[in-house]
DNA sequence: ATAGGTTTTGTCAAGCTTTTGTACAT
DNA sequence: ATGTACAAAAGCTTGACAAAACCTAT
């Protein structure tokens, strides 16, 4: 469920109330204690025991194995064994994937914790590249394969955008070159584009985002507007470029234009006179800050 | 002249009639008036007590209160409160202005500065009911009049979501009732979905969110998994409802559902079995959250 | 305030009537505020106590624990902490208050978190120039009166300093024009500074920071090396800079020079050649940032 | 498992103050 | 009508107490 995991604060319990939950008696409880270590129960300031409400588990285990015939001192070794936690040495790949089960199980304080860990711990370059993008990339083929619903992912994106446009506040501002960053009509999937504008606000960039499902015919009033260096157009599918190809070409002669993501292809790009950028969102930006015009 | 006398005595009650009506003693009523001045009647010109008709009412709900159980004292504070609304600060009103210049120059400091000023001066009940909302309503009256581009509208309510997602951070945690937001399939504008979770949340419910355009078969599974108390959905166009009318049908059989946006009709609501919110995100998130189960 | 809202909407309870309502003897709610600090109740003026209504949910918060099995003292902090965990969203106002509260009590994760609430709902720049700033400054005042204690102020300043220095990740990248940040020798107190090269650094510059008490020698060779635009130096007491006069002067040939803090005079920049920054770090960045050179 | 001591927590009492409805003299 | 008075009801603080729950050690 979702509260009784949650917090380490969520209720400790005295002895009594722990002998109540498992049908195990205090003196044999402090028993075990005192000769297998078998809970380390904190202390009340007047000397009580408190118990975490994860005790239950340990000591219905240790029932278990009794139950099985072990020894006591057996039992209290396995069930220690059972449930002892890996001490979290914070490389981004465990943190990861302790984002992917706060985001399976729907916890959004979880996941907001690790993602401040992250953020916290590395560059936003590095979470932006090792952490978020592999992340949704792995997501999206867990889609395919049916491994988490349609309302987990979009959980997952939700959450996550509100991560990036909070990086993302103040990106408008500054001096440097202006980019506009928008997807093809049709086109939804704007995380990776929202990414590249962030890395590229960190070179210095201002941005102006238009987001998912953006209209061509705005972009050129939008970029004559803001004095747009750069266009950034960024879809998933090819299909999404192609069928704007025509308009593509057209504010290409007028913009300097970059097409993003794996609908982006290397064709079209030359057909349309764009920019191609093949890579990460991460890395593309970088390019593309350091060739500025 | 008999006439004026008459004009200005016509109606006013003496405290013999005052009380009658009241069932409250003449001493009483003097007493309440000088410990918490309740009442502040005219005088005749031998220094009668005149009291208004609408005095009754304030001695109603003085009544009123004391039946609840409060002390006098608060019962008159309140009495005398009520009816004397606090004036909503015009200044906002220029904020939301100065908001919507900077939005049309794509000028993304000065919106987030403004906004910065809103929160600061506003609690954000107020800064999404009387900033946020009416001006996506503007602003969506002004693409339908063309008064704003598509690239503006995008700009625009990407820095806004931003910024509700900035407020929506942490909704998740908490111990209270929890609420599933979605829009049905088709479903694009999920802004004032994202404004009732935050007005949700702040009245202690936790909340799980999966955004715009979310198919219907995987709300029960994920409604089921957080063990939602309801699941809201919204919609601007009654269209989208219509089309998930059936599915919408068979998910309240198992679980509280609420409708909301401009899409969600009476007829609809009847018909599937589902509570309609009909007011703004504001208001029906704190009615919601009243009536908690 | 907080309060005034409650007290103007709902009315306050007496603590019979409260005891009626949760049915907990009077006696025993003065225990649990005695003991546990359940409820803080506001006084009349003779004394009484007088509960906001939401006080009703605290109490069945902690007879509903009390009724789980734990203890009264633990059942307290439970309810403590769900009422608190609804993060409600606050005016910075507020949230300065808290972060004050949590960093006198030496309360490292409460002050983070205070920290993130405050970064998710506003920009960094009003964090800086509305929370973190205005509290320093508060936090200087309070220790010239003996409020704060030295060890409390080392604390709170450790823990800012990794903030700010958090946010300041990454901030010599980029392409924009280049600053460099530091003290004159004797000076130690470096915040002010770091909150100026954070802002500077979201406008697009790029930032060397050498931090206090560094020696004017080495500032020449570090700002040709870099090709720095500005030299910023701060410093608290006037005292630091005129016995850096004559440095500075001649380092003034050579190179753009802003003096900023509380001991820039104007007096001193004249006559050094310096720009004086006499605004706060944050609408002072702003200001150098528009009028790059 | 028992014994002997400690902590926790609900309850109560004593003595005093505040609040509030009612009464009464002017 | 006014001003004052009064007493019952409700509350406050301090301090204490005892049953229940828990501790350690034997």
């Amino acid at each position: 469920m979702y509260d009784a995991k949650a917090m380490a604060s969520e209720g400790l319990l005295r002895i009594g109330e722990l002998s109540r939950r498992t049908g195990v008696k205090p003196d044999l409880l402090r028993a075990w204690e005192r000769r297998y270590g078998l809970l380390e129960p904190e202390r009340s300031a007047g000397g009580f025991r408190l118990y975490a409400p994860a005790s239950v588990d340990r000591i219905e285990a240790m029932q278990e194995q009794l139950a099985r015939g072990l020894s006591a001192a057996e039992a209290a070794r396995l069930a220690l064994l059972e449930g002892s936690e890996p001490t979290r040495s914070a490389s981004i790949d465990v943190l990861v994937a302790e984002l992917g089960d706060a985001l399976d199980d729907y916890d959004e304080p979880r996941a907001q914790a690790v993602f401040d860990r992250m953020l916290s711990a590395f560059s936003v370059d590095a979470v932006l590249r090792d952490a978020v993008l592999p992340f949704l990339h792995e997501l999206g083929l867990r889609w395919e394969r049916g491994e988490v619903s349609v309302a987990q992912e979009h959980f997952a994106s939700s959450l996550i955008r509100g991560r990036l446009l909070g990086l993302a506040r103040g990106w408008g501002g500054g001096a440097g070159p202006v980019a506009i960053l928008a997807c093809p009509p049709g086109e939804e999937h704007d995380l990776g584009l929202l990414a590249l504008g962030i890395v590229l606000h960190d070179r210095g960039w201002r941005v102006a985002y238009l987001g998912p499902d953006t209209p061509m015919e705005t972009l050129a009033g939008a970029a004559t507007r803001v004095g747009a260096n750069v266009i950034v157009l960024a879809a998933v599918s090819a299909k999404r470029f192609e069928e704007a190809a025509g308009a593509l070409k057209h504010l290409a002669t007028r913009h300097r234009i970059a097409l993003a993501g794996p609908g982006a292809t290397e064709a079209l790009a030359k057909r349309t006179g764009a920019l191609r950028l093949a890579g990460g969102p991460v890395d593309e930006a970088e390019r593309l800050a350091a060739d500025r015009r």
